[in-house]
DNA sequence: GTACAATTATTGTATGTACAAATGTATAGA
DNA sequence: TCTATACATTTGTACATACAATAATTGTAC
């Protein structure tokens, strides 16, 4: 549907429209997110918090790794953080080397939900993205990248 | 920059980059919008409630008519109206017909303040939405409008 | 007309986000 | 060494969002 008749306003210029349109749809993705991942428990940046450690492989990350790597900037990784140990899906240890830094490990409980997961939010995905074409998908991350450019 | 550079991950499979890009790009315009209101004292949500208040016309609006006109769903605007009357932007009274019901009106305050917002908003939204052309807008809109529409 | 359901808004609780201040640790320079 | 500065995280406050529960009013079936 069109994005003035979901909004219910009358047409408007080309760039109110289109950026309204690209945050419309933002939210409305990571609605259909947010109930893949409930069943599990966690929300949208608890699990793109598991999913960095994962992609760790091991290896700890301290919180500024981790906040760099979140889709959504967060201002507050500390109590994301909280919320996954109250739950066993994360450790934290003081970093030994740097004791201004914390580690924080993923563990065992942590990576067989984050597996459960993923499966239900790549099917979401995938849903999704198959309503184009590949070739629609290319333009339309290229777009979004433009969209995002720095002014020359 | 490329999504996958913004993150700090490996070469993403279609489905997940294209919804990762819509998401990030969306945080994106947001927090420069956020930026642009700012100054006067005031949230997206906010702007959003008084630019629909506006488009009334002096009629005034119920909470589930504000509602169903937000970009994104709000689960409480109960509160948002708050903030606005302790701003002195809005009114609220309680609707005669319907005693349920409360009327929502913008003061001539408020309707000042959005005129100087919508400049600056409006301004964000051009200087992005110039990084296209008249063409790649609307292949853009287009696709968005197909990746939120119905599983066949 | 009363009982029950539906509608509309408010309130409560948990979580997330933005921003500023505070805490603890490390490092560089006098 | 002492001190200033930078760094990494935590804490506090205000606002937003999700969801459930409640309250008040209206509509409807009998």
């Amino acid at each position: 549907m069109e994005i003035e008749n979901i909004i219910k306003t009358q047409k408007m210029p080309d760039h109110a429209r289109t950026v309204i349109n690209v945050i419309y749809t933002a939210h409305e993705i990571e609605n259909r997110i947010t109930d893949a991942v409930k069943p599990y428990d966690i929300s949208i940046p608890q699990f793109n918090v598991l999913r960095i450690l994962k992609g760790r492989k091991g290896q700890p990350a301290n919180l500024c790794t981790i906040q760099e790597r979140m889709i959504a900037r967060m201002s507050n990784t500390t109590r994301i953080i909280d919320r996954l140990i109250d739950k066993g899906l994360v450790r934290r240890k003081q970093c030994p080397q740097n004791r201004r830094k914390v580690e924080i490990f993923i563990t065992p409980e942590g990576l067989e939900l984050l597996d459960r997961a993923s499966t239900a939010v790549t099917a979401v995905e995938k849903e999704i993205t198959d309503r184009l074409t590949p070739r629609e998908i290319e333009d339309l991350n290229t777009a979004l990248t433009r969209l995002r450019s720095q002014k020359p």
